[in-house]
DNA sequence: GTGCGCATGTAATCTGTTACATGATTTG
DNA sequence: CAAATCATGTAACAGATTACATGCGCAC
């Protein structure tokens, strides 16, 4: 999966300005997927090349012209492709646990202060993933919370391990 | 952090070879990090270049010639500059769950098979996990042990949710 | 009058992936 | 005799990130 089979699929659902897209990105698709501006603004471009959008400008007032794409038949059979293509096996980078891994070259503070910082940064994104459901739940799809749900698991599962060591009062943890 | 940080790493441990530093990302590192002969080659080249690392060319007989490369202290300092670097936020990227999101584009057995081929991935992946483990537990640290306990954790929790939403006997789920 | 929300984009760079290319020895 | 293990690498390409660049309106 690639930004393009992602933003195919969000313009399938409905016309998208790359502002829109974004927000997607930095909420509903946070837990599971990254993108920005700099991915999504030349995406569109090459897809627009490529006949698999097209591009309609809204003028506004006020505020800046909206760029509105949609999703043209070329757009829709490879956002078909994509689906149809084999599973890719999830990816997880782990800059935490590289660290911890080599662990043995910090002192216990540092050490204790990354499993810190690690625990406050799962509760943060817990809870963002929270407000976000809180916001979509009543129209999410069953497939979308099963999405949700996997993320809030994912968490849990985190806290409870980086909460374990923490509390285990490892002055020695080493 | 990138991949030249985990092989410094790698290297502060012991000298080894790119063969060595590779299997090391196969089995260990596998659930937290990923990376192949096409990135470690390179990168030690790179290193090299820049006195990072040194190689000394072992001679085998029946067998290729090592190329064993050993940390410098510029690669040692790098290494700590790494170490001491802000903490990056982990990063998981799902086609699974990308796919799940756009599930109403999708008949409902696909969906299921979707669902029912990530369960396989996760029961490969966790064993896979487990035995690596049993394999290394003797000589690992503790803080080696949290890394692994981490991804027990982590697909144990992707397990459950794949296997609620299958059990559930969704004919209907969408 | 400062920062946030809205809104667009480019250029350079980085990093990593994929495919290719080779080849001996050991194990089943 | 086939497959796995040991062992090295390059070239082309893809994909994404970062930094840069712009600008109005509104709320505090």
């Amino acid at each position: 999966m690639k930004g393009r089979d992602v933003i195919l699929g969000l313009l399938l659902d409905m016309p998208r300005t790359g502002y829109d897209i974004n927000e997607m990105f930095q909420t509903v698709f946070s837990h599971f997927f990254s993108g920005g501006y700099g991915m999504i603004y030349p995406t569109l471009k090459k897809l627009e090349i490529e006949g698999k959008v097209r591009k309609e400008i809204v003028t506004q007032e006020g505020k800046p012209n909206k760029h509105v794409f949609y999703i043209t038949q070329e757009g829709e059979m490879e956002f078909q492709n994509y689906l149809r293509s084999e599973v890719q096996t999830d990816v997880f980078q782990s800059d935490f646990l590289v660290r911890l891994y080599f662990g043995r070259h910090v002192s216990e503070d540092e050490l204790k202060g990354w499993l810190k910082e690690e625990k406050q940064r799962i509760a943060v994104l817990a809870d963002r993933l929270d407000q976000t459901n809180a916001k979509w739940k009543n129209n999410m799809s069953d497939t979308q919370k099963i999405a949700y749900a996997f993320g809030a698991e994912m968490y849990k599962a985190q806290m409870k391990v980086v909460e374990r060591y923490l509390k285990e009062d490892n002055t020695h943890v080493k």
